[in-house]
DNA sequence: GAGTGGTCTAGACCACCGC
DNA sequence: CGGTGGTCTAGACCACTCT
């Protein structure tokens, strides 16, 4: 990775800089790869540490890099591919799906949740907490809304609390015939709790699937799904996704 | 949900002004209206610019917000939902499809696309370029690629140019009975080109709707369409997607 | 303790828009 | 032209991780 000229600007410079570092990355670099620390590599750009970083920022967001605050700036593996939508991710308590029980509370859900499920504003839902991981490392973590009235055999009294609760709930719900699902994808940042959970900064850009399970003519639950954005690509349909990247990649030894 | 407490470690000041503007919005401000600069911003919470700018940057990142250079920044609508893989964006060129063709060439595509479309290194396909219009805005930008192999009776003098050969194209591509289709979608950041079709600044954050469309056994088309993830939500499944929106928001007269 | 990325400051100039 | 957001600088300190 040459110092480059930065020269007479039809671009931003931290524009231009990234474009140096994508190149840079995909021919000098391997997955893993520690890259030099900010400091240095914006002396060798000649730029302020600010600018370097507004660069870098660009290359994490499109899931090149990775940083880590204490350790630093390595070259991120391709993102995985992650089945939205499946087998592995269907009617929430499915056997055999990629998630698994955190925990369970019985609470007042958002203001906007109550109006999709179709409750009232001040009546409480099971609110289950989920995790999902894949290939080792946590992808995404997701709150599902359960409306009383849609597991009407389960009692406050019971299931203890935690994991098992959580599975108690799912049982109950699954007894429900799945009708149909209405999904949709935006762009969020993660709250405070959901990066903690997926082991990232507060306000890291988060994929955000908001799921509405429909049976017997109501919706039964409403899923609220963060993913990293960093890491995840997010497959739909019938056979597995398409894979897109960027150039020679090579793996770090 | 409600998070008003002591701290044990300090939070960031951007996070906590955007928290606090992200109030301010929902009580004190109706869509389209205009906030007051950033200099007065800053100065009113007695900040420094580029901190109030962290602030802002992430609410535009939510949707919440739209700035424009030159004019300002105003409070954004909710997201749009713009509808993913059905009768109006399924099969390019069938008819009452969303798209609006904006012109075609011949060309060696990126090398990750030929992997994908299964074809040579260096074998020229059709590109062809689209838009995607919705609510009076424009929402998406697409390149299509498409095999020569997909459409063989289309001769290179066949159609002039600009929109009348996309739509040549498009009708021989028709003429493959599709047989199924792989769908992604991943956070990206709009390159130059469609940063100007999308009437954004180059690198804003934008949703990359990769399909890849499979009739005759083979990859017959390759669509990578961007998405402003500002403005839209992408819906998929049976009848319409779910709104979840943040609180009471208003109309400006 | 040394080194990393994350936050923050107080300035400056530039590119664009509308009047 | 004046006002807006967009870019850039050269510093400073903080929070974290590793050794």
């Amino acid at each position: 990775m040459g110092t480059t000229q930065l020269e007479s600007v039809p671009e931003p410079k931290y524009w231009h800089l990234k474009t140096v570092l994508s190149e840079a990355l995909d021919s000098e670099f391997s997955v893993g790869e520690i890259l030099p620390n900010e400091r240095d590599l914006a002396a060798r750009f000649g730029v302020a540490r600010a600018t370097l970083r507004q660069a870098l920022e660009q290359l994490e967001l499109e899931g090149r890099l990775q940083r880590r605050r204490g350790v630093g700036t390595t070259v991120a593996p391709p993102r995985m591919g992650v089945a939205v939508g499946t087998d592995q991710d269907a009617w929430p308590g499915a056997p055999g799906d990629a998630w698994q029980p955190a925990d369970c509370t019985l609470a007042v859900p958002p203001a906007a949740v109550a109006a999709a499920l179709e409750t009232g504003a001040e009546e409480p839902v099971h609110i289950v907490r989920r995790s999902r991981v894949s290939h080792g490392q946590p992808v995404a973590a997701e709150l599902l809304y359960v409306p009383a009235a849609s597991v009407p055999e389960l009692t406050a009294i019971d299931a203890p609390s935690g994991a098992p609760r959580v599975r108690a709930v799912l049982r109950e719900l699954h007894r429900l015939e799945l009708e149909g699902q209405d999904r949709a994808v935006e762009l969020g940042s993660a709250r405070a709790d959901d990066a903690k959970e997926l082991d990232r900064l507060p306000g890291a850009p988060v994929l955000v699937v908001t799921t509405r399970f429909l049976a017997a003519g109501r919706t039964a639950a409403l899923s609220v799904a963060t993913y990293r954005a960093d890491t995840c690509r997010l497959t739909f349909g019938d056979t597995g996704g398409v894979e897109i990247h960027h150039g020679p990649e090579r793996q770090a030894s």
